[in-house]
DNA sequence: CGCCACCTTGCATAACTATGCATAGCGATG
DNA sequence: CATCGCTATGCATAGTTATGCAAGGTGGCG
């Protein structure tokens, strides 16, 4: 099966160069001698993750990298949170020294519908949510951060 | 102009809620008492960067935050990086404790072409060049991410 | 006001992508 | 080997998106 010499093709190619339409990429892929038609790569691009942004250079192909980055940031970032705890409206995270800025910039960020606002000391992180009703949910989120870590790491 | 508002609830419903197509976005953009067609759409999407992603359950807009966590993971990353340093075949790169891990998996990410790949401990990794010739730019590289942020934090 | 330069939008349509359906390939099983 | 089940792929085409062109707006300026 010539499936995953084509997807690592295409990666390569989506990466190194301006791919702007697949009838291109199926060019590009014929000179490597992987044959195959649009409707081919239509669904290799969907599964790759490939995203398609419109510039003003006309449309390019793109790997979508936000959810590797994602991951890798999420991973960064719990390693760096040592504990949460609340007091019904505001929400305090420790962290590891001088990393407060980097934790709440992630979750300034990524904030979950759920945050209205980071302040960052040193060591600590004062988030306030947008709804201290459901604060029990956004600790619980900023848990799990830390938490998939530990499990995940050997 | 309506520009600026239509700008802005695009921005929002993507966000939000799952855009399949654009056609889609003109009717929940009349919902709102703005109209327009399928082609102004085309172009305010293209100015706001948004991305289509095919997916099993069929295409989808994203706002591309590629970008902006690039940002982010690059200040997380840059301040684990306490020192680098190179014997002309290898790079070395010191960080704090137990985030080696972390510092890797964004240098493998963003393996500025320059890196062939890397090996992570506790607080140290390896970073093995393309090509040794071009070790002092890797170093600079590398070294760049922690300098940034010095500067760029108060 | 009249004119010009520049920007935005719609229209029509060319360009491109996604997908239903049929088929071919492959591995496991009897 | 025959058959069944599952995956992958091409074909044809419906579905979508991008864009050239012309028209409508807007602001500056004489």
């Amino acid at each position: 099966m010539s499936r995953g010499l084509r997807h690592s093709l295409i990666k390569r190619f989506v990466q190194e160069r301006q791919i702007g339409s697949q009838e291109e990429l199926v060019g590009l892929l014929q000179e490597e001698g992987v044959e195959c038609t649009q409707a081919t790569l239509s669904r290799d691009l969907r599964d790759l993750g490939v995203v398609r942004k419109n510039t003003s250079g006309g449309p390019v192909y793109l790997l979508d990298r936000s959810t590797s980055y994602m991951d890798a940031l999420r991973r960064v970032v719990g390693m760096e949170i040592l504990g949460v705890r609340h007091n019904g409206s505001l929400v305090v995270i420790r962290t590891l020294n001088g990393r407060a800025e980097g934790v709440a910039a992630y979750l300034d960020q990524n904030g979950d519908q759920l945050i209205l606002g980071t302040v960052a000391g040193d060591d600590t992180v004062f988030v306030a949510p947008v709804d201290p009703s459901n604060i029990e949910e956004l600790v619980h989120q900023i848990l799990q951060l830390g938490r998939e870590n530990k499990e995940g790491t050997k």
